[in-house]
DNA sequence: ATGAAAGCGCTAACAT
DNA sequence: ATGTTAGCGCTTTCAT
């Protein structure tokens, strides 16, 4: 317990060091790793006096000096476009949960819907040297080469709900054929003839999957496709105000409509009150993706749920799997079960 | 441009490291460490040379190392109870935005409102050596200790939205006193004459702030102060149906509720309708905090905007103040001003 | 059971 | 203009 006077780190950093507590202790830095990890050859006295040690002068271990040496940060990266989306924040309070549970940091980056900052926040993460990277792609996102960069370098990457399928990455991803088809079958089955159907872009692989549901529900049903009801957005506030306008432009409007964001149903379902019209009874609405607002609105709309939870938890396990595997991992795709909750929007037998 | 058959990293990181690029263009480390971070005692020649080496065998620095060396991380740590409630989703969004712009990397971490998960989150944001912490406290935090260590060590910090009185550390937070002063006195003046409120826990500081607000505003207006109409809650969904039934079962029920989080006046508005009892009319309502429900419920809710998105960046600007100005830093205290918006869910003279 | 020393990747004196 | 070296805080052989 030899005391001498220079308690105080030292050091750079002004933090405590194992350095600190050797001197401290007047033992050798080694003894002290050891005693702090403790491992087997150590007795257990000095053991006890370097914890003691740790706890009096407020010893933290310096994670990058540890992470440095061993090659490993026991950190996971995850970049999402935005965070005020409902479905990105359930799934990374869920991804963060399950991190920590399993050891794991999380570092978390916004691309903001920037391809620009998408590939900044990647380059980060690699700087950051993170065992692995959970991504979903901005919509401005063209290029993948930063994704094939990550996969390179041996990074391990996940890709969820906006995926890109130009590359053989590990994905996770929803129903969307399923959930799109069941949502257009369950508004045939009600009765409408004309569906309208708002996707995200165009180039999204999502907007793609759905749509192509939508075209299967259709022809199952015998209901001739027609372009005049596929409309593309970019995904800003009250582009659904915008589109239902156009769709209400339309010499034979629609008289249920589809769309991709809950939201936008929302703010279609807005106007049409404006407009006195009645729902679901003249027009029908349904959506691909549960929040409260869906649950709320009135009158409350159908959706698809999509369980951002689940795919928060399914992404980063596949994460942790394709870390631990390292090279034997090959990348596989799972898709989450998702589930149709029939509410006002939408059924005409009306329900309350 | 010696050629070496040895261009892959051999090092136990898997990853390209300056040594790779000295050897490959055989020279020292130190010169491309220089030529890499621009410094001025090179020639453009080696410097170009080791650029495009750099980018040939796809260098990305370690910032483990280079932060471990500096002494600084150039990272920010975020504490936050849950992103799934709207304003931290903003308020977090804004952090990251500015922090790039500042040339920081954000760490988030989530509470999950439990006080071990955040005194947990806070070691680990300090064993990461973050430069500095925005926090903001879980429900459960009884205790303040975790905190008045980050400040003891040195490490900049800055407490928002769900701030401690009991300590004397940097804060931003909202007009609380104002805003709910605003809310119950437009009550007031919209004829209501018993006014309900309901809280989130006691021991928040902004519950206190909040109530204090209140009873100023009845004060004024001479209106007596009854008991039964303050409630506090643990923030848990559906707690405003069951404190509306509480309220409901009153002998003298309220005609006019002020909750202190949207969604609960949303839930209680819900069942109000059930009820058929007619808003604003019999009962009104108004609620802390402005989000995508109070502007799509029907009838939509009179709210106090407190900003989110500036509260973001009043806390992280202040964070960066005390980074950078370190010892010399004097904790203050800085209010965002929000703003009173009034909608259908309180206004009699009913305008749609 | 403990200490000495090398090394993780990088920067910054200190040479030359 | 470039090379040599020490050191950031830690773990881990290899000695003793």
């Amino acid at each position: 317990m030899l005391e001498t006077e220079s308690n105080k780190p030292t050091k750079k950093s002004g933090q405590v060091t194992i350095v600190d507590l050797a001197k401290h202790l007047g033992i050798s830095v080694a003894t002290v790793s050891r005693a702090l990890n403790d491992k087997s050859d150590i007795s257990p006295l000095t053991r006890k006096a370097v914890l003691d040690a740790a706890v009096e002068l407020d010893y933290k271990p310096n994670l990058l000096a540890q992470s440095l040496n061993k090659g490993k940060t026991n950190t996971i990266g995850v970049v999402i476009p935005n965070v005020e989306l409902p479905f990105f924040a359930t799934a990374l309070a869920e991804m963060q949960r399950v991190a920590l549970r399993s050891g794991y940091r999380v570092i978390v980056c916004h691309s903001g819907e920037s391809e620009e900052i998408e590939v900044l926040n990647t380059e980060t993460l690699i700087a950051c040297r993170v065992d692995g990277i959970l991504l979903s792609h901005a919509k401005e996102t063209n290029s993948f080469d930063h994704i094939k960069h990550v996969i390179d370098k041996g990074i391990a990457i996940v890709n969820f709900d906006r995926v890109c399928n130009e590359i053989d990455t590990a994905k996770v991803i929803h129903e969307d054929f399923k959930g799109s088809f069941c949502l257009v079958e369950h508004l045939i089955e009600q009765g409408c003839k004309k569906i309208g159907i708002m996707l995200g872009p165009e180039k999204f692989y999502i907007s793609q999957i759905r749509l192509a549901g939508y075209k299967a529900a259709l022809e199952k049903h015998g209901i001739a496709l027609s372009t005049d009801y596929i409309v593309y957005s970019e995904m800003k506030k009250n582009d659904g105000t915008r589109v239902f306008d156009y769709f209400m432009s339309l010499p034979n409007p629609p008289d249920g409509i589809f769309t991709m964001l809950s939201r936008n149903a929302i703010e279609m379902m807005v106007e049409a009150k404006k407009r006195k019209m009645i729902i679901p009874e003249e027009i029908a609405f349904v959506g691909f993706g549960d929040d409260a607002l869906a649950e709320f609105f009135e009158p409350s709309l159908t959706v698809f749920n999509h369980f951002p939870a689940k795919v928060g938890e399914a992404a980063i396990n596949m994460l942790i799997e394709n870390i631990d595997k390292k090279e034997s991992f090959l990348p596989y795709t799972q898709a989450i079960t998702g589930e149709l909750i029939v509410r006002n929007s939408s059924l005409k037998n009306g329900i309350s």
